[in-house]
Parts: structure tokens; C-alpha cells; sequence
DNA sequence: AGGAAAACTGAAAACGTTTTCAGTTTTCTG
DNA sequence: CAGAAAACTGAAAACGTTTTCAGTTTTCCT
């Protein structure tokens, strides 16, 4: 049943049959009606490889993930997917691991499938224009705060929050309560530009509340992975430093040090406050429920989608869209003790 | 940059360059060696619309999931897109609601997408052959225990913990501790099989041990989701019932019992024990940390793909795979206060 | 060494669309 | 009503692969 077979049975040619499908406007309504019920009638479908190959295009658009693992990046992945199939498009996810690099496996993914687009979740970017300009389709980048780096604020595409100054509010917030100790709890900052972003936020603020940075007071965890931030605090602890809050720069790590504080007999908020940026459904369920930033996941991804879609049509340069957090509170913020 | 490039980069047609590119055994390892380099050097990546178009078909698979927010599907749903990635096939995930039909969708998305097979992840199947045949690929249900309905064991492949038999095992261990007033919590049974069949486990664990059924302790939540689920435990705990256990059919559900209990100052496990099924990554780091019952989730993943691959190639009939849950002891069990 | 089989190779024809371009109608204008 | 513009249509050439089939080598056997 192919495009061919709809042209012999409504006797026009296939360049019409074509033409209908694709809603040229050059044709008449009345061999419109008839072509359209004749495919109808033959119950024809178009093949999407053979339309693809013609088209030199896909109407597809990649999303290469670092760290699927993290269910911040979830929620964002599963919102552009559902975004990107309400634009009839398709999505194609593309999983990296640690010691891959995002550009040259977006580039490839471009290349091999033909993507129109791509968006980058939950990495780091960070290259020159030159290496840029080898994926060859426009792209937005999600979840990086794109004030870094080689390249200019307006070079590309994203949708963002501020990392840094989230990262400041957070810590802020425990400086204003009177905390000076104030232990951060980071995954590696060589895969993910936000860990090192929400880093400095926290060094700043402290900084701006007069505290002198305590370099025993970092814990950097493997990745940001659950399990490895438990690991991480679990050993922070056992060094027995003096500290009476944490700033976890992803929910999830301040998930496991709720956890870790909780073995060794610590009290949450009483012996440590703790405050995190995400906002991750389930961190509302901790005892006590984690105070955190809530970033909005669902309109990040549907945002991230409709900014691409939007380049991809207008070939207009690109657009940055900065989204704001909302502090939720829960219950692991109190004063230091005296 | 195309085959053609890369025939005349090395000297050989491009019907050699298509074997070399497709593992044909009958190319010289010389010129295998050659061609590999000139791919290499020259960045080529084979064009999959146009491969598609040629081999008539696409080396693409569907995932048709329902609950996408459940950490546990998500867990699977990664497995199942690395081991798509690794057989160098693609793989399109598509979301649906609770009004949505999960064969109709999947047959809409063969069609439209070409498709080579369907998982099916996480929701109901219950299907008359005839329905099933409208699909026109081989499919695998994954996380659905196919023991019920109007198909017979055998009519369709899939990749299952049993679910009753799990359900069962989890209540058990509560009345062997002792509990006799075990509440339940539960998604809705409209959409997900699972949650029928985990209910029905319940039940007859609760028989076996000489217990009659007390529909006062049948917690029922409006879906999987934690939200609806500490709503539900909310509700139900201010009825103040007389209980001393709970089993949550899904970890997530189970997380949100604890902060429910804990809400309402009941302790877990000295006021109510709480055993759960999943294993989700976060379960670990509740507290105390949740009793369940572990499903292999990349185990589940990566063998969907590998049934579905199979019966792909061999044209054979279909696979069930059954598989077991491995018992994670935390803190949520204790023998009931006398 | 000679012939046959086996191993390899490449030209050309698919695959099902879209797109270009050269028509052919129809409609409009004065 | 002639001529030009606009509206429509179709033949044929892409698009980048795979596959078929007819060669051409090489290897093996006697």
C-alpha cells in the first residue's frame, strides 16, 4: 500500500497524492476531497522512511540525558516527550554516561538519525562556537545555566534556572537563621555544569554573610547519585566536624544525608538544618519533609520544547528563558543551637 | 557525507561499503579493515532513513507506558532504552493516561512510526486474540503478570514478576510475625493490572493465615501516584481503625505511609510494620528504611528487549520470562504489640 | 596444470517518498 | 477576446541506502 497505489486508484498522479499529504496549497478541493478519500478508503499510511529520505529530515528531535538516574531529569525528560509528541514530532533519547561528551554524541545522533533538533538535559556545555557549529541544528540546552564559559549569553538556546543565584537564596537562607558552619554536599563537578554553579553560589553567600569558607566542610560525592551522596555524607560524618547545617545542591543527595544525619543520631532540623534545590515529588515525603527550591521540572521540559520548536521554524537566532524556583517549605530549617 | 563518499574515499563500491556496514561475512578482512578506516576518518554515519527505506523496515521499537511518574517503570523504561541503544535499534516512548487504550495506541503507533515491535510497560493487558491481531507486530508485556484475562499463557510473550505469588509472600511475612490486622494500600485497579493481582495475593496470604478479610482495611488510593497515596493513608488513619501493619503494592505508595503514620505520631515499626514490592533506589533512605520486596528493574528492561529481539529474528512464537524479587529487610517490620 | 567451487566484488535496480521544473489548464484584465 | 498571470498538474530526478545478480578473482582438488 504505497503512495503509489492511492494515485492509480484516484487517478491523479503521485506528485498530487504528495502534495495533499504534505498540505501544499496548489490543488484544487475537489481532487483534495477525492484523494483524501481514497486514502481513506485504502486505509494508506505514509512511510515514514521513504517521506524522511525525500524530506532530507525527521521531524524528529534527540535528547541527549546525562544522569537518567536523577528523578529532576526525569520528570523534565517525560514533560518534553509529551510536548514533543503534541507537535507530532518524535523524540529520541540518548542515555551518556560519564566519560562521554555530549556535543560529539548529540553530533553523531544528528548525523545518524537526522535529527531537526536537539536538547541537552542535565550535563555540562561548555564549548567553543567552532565545535558548535559541527552538530548542524539548532539545539536548546536545559537545566545548565548558561552564564559560563567560552561562549557568549546569547550564542545558544536554553531554558534555565540561575543555578548560582538558587544556589545563594538557598544558602542565604541559612545564614539568615544564624548558621556559620554550613557543610555543602556536591556530586562531581566534572560532569555537571550545576554542581560547580550552585558551588559558587554557596561560596558567595557565604562569603556576603561574612563566613570564611571551611574546605572541610565540602563533601563532594562521586556523582549525584543517591547512593554515592550517602556514602559521601556517611563518611563527612564520621570525621566529626563541627557544622550545623547542609546546602545539598540536588534533593536527592539531601534525601541520603537526612539519612546519614539520622545514623549517627543526629536530629534534623535540631542538630542540622538542611536545605536542597530541586524539588523532586518524593522530597515531600522525608521526615521531616526536605525544605527545598522547587524548580518547575513539567514547564522546564515543555518550555525547552517550544523554544526549540519555535527556532526550528522561525530560524530565528535563539532564546534564553530563565524560570524562577519556589521555595517550598518543609521541616528541616531551624536556628543553630546556641 | 554519504556512502558514496565513502566508496570513493577507499577505493571499493558501495555495495561493499553497505556489507561492511552490515556485518555481511562475505568481505575481505582486508577491505573490511580499510573501509573501516576510511568510516572512521572520514566521520561517516550511515543515513537511517535511507537504510530504513532499503531494508523496508526500521529498527525501531515502541515503549507504550502508563504511569510514566513511577520511579519504578522509569527504572525499567532506562533499562529498556540502553538495551535498545546497544542492538543498535531506536526506540520511541509514548505516555498514556488513565482514558487511554493501551493496544489502540500502540497500533496507531506501529503504523505511524513504522515500528518493529511494541513493549507494553506498566498497565493493563486484557485483550481477545482478534484485538491482539490488529497489531501486526510481535510485542512484549513487561511488568504485568499474564495470568488472567481472556488470553491464554502462552498467546503472547512477556517479561513478569508474579505478582500474586510476590503480593502473597510480602503479607506472609507480616502474619508470620504475628499481625492479624493488616491494611492494605493500594492504587486504582481500573489501570493497572498489578495492583488487582497484588490485591488478590493480599487476600489469600491473609486466608492462608486463618485471617478474615476486613474491607475497613482496604486503603485505596485514586492512583500510584504518592500524592494520591498519602491522601488515601491520610484518610484512612484518621478513620482511626485498629491496625497493626500495612502492605503498600508499590514502594512509592509505601514511602508515603510512612510519613502518613508518621503524621499522625503512630512510630513504624512499633505502631504498624509496613512491607512494600518494588525496590525503588530512594526506598533506601526513608526512615527507617523500607521493607520490600525488590524487582530487578534493569533485569526486567534489558530482558524485554532481548525477548522482543528474539522473536524478532526467529519469527518464533513468543517467550514469557519470569522473574523473582529479592527480599530488601529494613526497618518497617516488627512484631505486633501485645 | 587445469577445472570447479568458493570467496569476493560491483553495477544497477529497487525502496517510497519529495521536489523541481516544465507543462497545461483556468482565471483575470483591458 | 486576446494575452498574461495565476492556478494547478504530472514526469522525472533526486534522496542514501540495501539487495540482486552477474561477474571476477582466489582457493582447492586431482
Amino acid at each position: 500500500m504505497t503512495i503509489k497505489d492511492v494515485a492509480k486508484y484516484s487517478g491523479v498522479s503521485i506528485t498530487t497524492i504528495s502534495r495533499v499529504l504534505n498540505n501544499h496549497p496548489d490543488v484544487r478541493e475537489e481532487v483534495r476531497a477525492k484523494v483524501l478519500k481514497a486514502i481513506e478508503e485504502l486505509h494508506y499510511v505514509p512511510n515514514s522512511s521513504a517521506r524522511d529520505l525525500g524530506k532530507m529530515q525527521t521531524d524528529t528531535i534527540g535528547v541527549v540525558v546525562r544522569g537518567v538516574g536523577n528523578p529532576f531529569l526525569n520528570s523534565v525528560l517525560h514533560a518534553i516527550e509529551k510536548e514533543v509528541s503534541r507537535a507530532d514530532y518524535s523524540m529520541v533519547m540518548h542515555q551518556i554516561g560519564s566519560n562521554e561528551d555530549e556535543l560529539a554524541e548529540g553530533a553523531s545522533l544528528v548525523r545518524s538519525k537526522r535529527l531537526k533538533g536537539l536538547i541537552f538535559l542535565g550535563g555540562r556545555f561548555d564549548y567553543t562556537p567552532e565545535q558548535i557549529a559541527t552538530l548542524g541544528v539548532p539545539f536548546v540546552c536545559c537545566t545548565y545555566t548558561n552564564t559560563f564559559g567560552s561562549l557568549k549569553k546569547t550564542a545558544y538556546s536554553s531554558v534555565y534556572i540561575d543555578d548560582y543565584a538558587e544556589a545563594f537564596r538557598a544558602v542565604k537562607t541559612l545564614t539568615d537563621l544564624g548558621h556559620k558552619k554550613i557543610a555543602v554536599l556536591l556530586g562531581t563537578t566534572d560532569d555537571h555544569s550545576i554542581s560547580e554553579l550552585r558551588f559558587k553560589g554557596y561560596c558567595d553567600a557565604l562569603k556576603s554573610a561574612g563566613i570564611v569558607l571551611d574546605k572541610d566542610l565540602i563533601i563532594e560525592a562521586k556523582s549525584f547519585n543517591i547512593d554515592d551522596a550517602f556514602k559521601a555524607a556517611e563518611s563527612f560524618l564520621k570525621k566529626g566536624k563541627d557544622f550545623t547545617a547542609i546546602f545539598s545542591i540536588a534533593d536527592a543527595m539531601g534525601i541520603a544525608a537526612i539519612k546519614a544525619l539520622h545514623t549517627v543520631g543526629l536530629n534534623v532540623p535540631d542538630d542540622c538544618s538542611l536545605i536542597a534545590i530541586d524539588g523532586i515529588q518524593v522530597s515531600k515525603y522525608t521526615i521531616p519533609t526536605l525544605t527545598t527550591l522547587v524548580q518547575p521540572s513539567k514547564q522546564m521540559g515543555t518550555r525547552a520544547v517550544e523554544v526549540l520548536l519555535n527556532v526550528l521554524k522561525d530560524e530565528c537566532g535563539s532564546c534564553q528563558l530563565k524560570l524562577e524556583t519556589a521555595l517550598r517549605e518543609g521541616g528541616t530549617l531551624a536556628k543553630p543551637k546556641a
